[in-house]
DNA sequence: GTCCCGCCTTGACCTGTGTTAAGGTATTGA
DNA sequence: TCAATACCTTAACACAGGTCAAGGCGGGAC
């Protein structure tokens, strides 16, 4: 299929898997023994995806969340006539499904997008571990925060972006959030979507999506060779796109915060 | 300006505004003696919003959550040329900036839409609770987890819906939501939102909204006299949209995770 | 009263993006 | 070797929705 198995870097963050959650977490906040122990404890299954396979569909009534070891993934909702929109992308290091024991059922489905190999773990669990672990409940909702973050850009994108801005802030977005899991170069990266895909994230159809990307490429912004993606010059993209990492660049959790957790009154 | 302040029906959820959190947390969870009282003793603060001022703007570093008393506000996003976004409605009852304290600045700036009156707490506070009442937390994820659905909902009526789809589809999911929170009659209710603010949420121009609302009228769909609204046949006003309220109706913490909320392994 | 301003309404025209259709090039598998 | 499949590419045409322009109505301010 994409030939990311075969030469895709070695996963810096998550190496050991049956502690990835404890990895992810740890990123946003300096976990204690007894936390990192709590984490570990608990139960995970880690199995593979082939491309083109569903996670969940909706209505599906699956407690579980899950962390993305390896692939891309896509919620995406489906209409009645076919259209669909992907709501938003889980890259390697993501969670999917955070608060999966707080919603009684999928209203949206899962697919992943490339061969994926994703890390369950039962979501009623994760709530019981935060009821001891406070801190790591702040956590989770850090990390709810920040996808709300995405969501919201997304729906600018698509609501008053044109295309060829469109195309421009998600092609960036998706570096930022690459560089943040060590799985792009400084100005290039893997994209293992299809131009359908793209159009389905981004409200557009594929040929339009095929129409935009050759326009970016004979301006000589952006170079693509089968799945590699390459930037040639990410200012001037940026100011197209209007794109500001703002967004995107909460790795921790802001001290004040972290104080707040650390010491209540 | 509106006339909401006249003749909104009294706030049943609302009245007792220095407890504003305490009522509309318990509408997710139980709440036991000492979170309520840990709840009630947050500091907070009452003030009102004259229509067309902002809560925030973009780049603030306002640590602040707040409760919507009374009024309608939007979270938006202006972009260079002046073309704007709204991402989301905040409606009376609803928590804008949950987790002030997790985001380091506001990317978004919000905006009273009609006149309002909101209640400020402290968000580092609200976090510090959350640390001794480790439920609260949950709670908190919890609303998190169901604002995201409403971004997941806003990004596919945007994204992949027609003009006429997108308006029936807001207008059912206000219609939804406003019933939550008593605000709406069965079939009407008060939209105290221009067109503009309907197209700047929507992704369309003034001009579409009035076109399309016409044809909605038309049509016999919907009646629009001042700012009330009344459907005349939401059925066929759901079918057309793909209304499916299922997205709206998490009313209460599943019983699942309250479950385990309260027994902690 | 009357001027102004915010908002709604409508028409005419334009354009960005969708649709349809056709062909190209890898890759896979029999 | 040859289909079959999955994806990309391009062109021609159509249309949903944007833009521009003009006017109407109602309520405040003076």
């Amino acid at each position: 299929m994409t030939d990311r198995d075969d030469e895709s870097p070695p996963h810096a963050l998550l190496e050991n898997t049956p502690s990835a959650l404890v990895l992810k977490v740890g990123v946003f906040l300096h976990l204690t023994a007894p936390e990192i122990e709590a984490l570990d404890a608990l139960d995970t299954r880690e199995f593979g995806l082939a491309k083109g396979q569903d996670l969940a569909v909706e209505g599906d009534d699956i407690r579980s969340t899950y962390v993305v070891i390896e692939g891309w993934l896509g919620r995406y909702r489906m209409l009645e006539d076919g259209r669909r929109q992907i709501i938003s992308f889980a890259l390697p290091g993501d969670i999917l499904n955070l608060d999966g024991a707080l919603v009684t059922d999928y209203v949206y489905s899962v697919m992943a997008l490339t061969d994926t190999v994703v890390c369950a773990v039962a979501a009623e669990a994760v709530i019981e571990v935060t009821q001891e672990h406070p801190r790591l409940g702040a956590a989770i909702s850090w990390m709810g925060a920040r996808e709300r973050t995405l969501l919201a850009e997304q729906i600018v994108r698509v609501g008053r972006r044109s295309a060829y801005e469109r195309v421009a802030h998600l092609i960036l977005e998706l570096l930022y959030r690459l560089h943040l899991v060590h799985e792009a170069e400084k100005r290039s990266y893997e994209l293992p979507l299809t131009q359908e895909v793209l159009g389905d994230s981004l409200g557009l159809s594929l040929v339009h999506v095929n129409r935009t990307l050759r326009r970016l490429r004979k301006e000589g912004l952006v170079r693509l060779e089968g799945n590699s993606l390459s930037i040639d010059d990410v200012d001037r993209l940026a100011e197209i796109a209007e794109f500001d990492p703002a967004y995107l660049r909460h790795e921790h959790i802001p001290d004040a915060a972290e104080k707040a957790i650390n010491d209540p009154t």
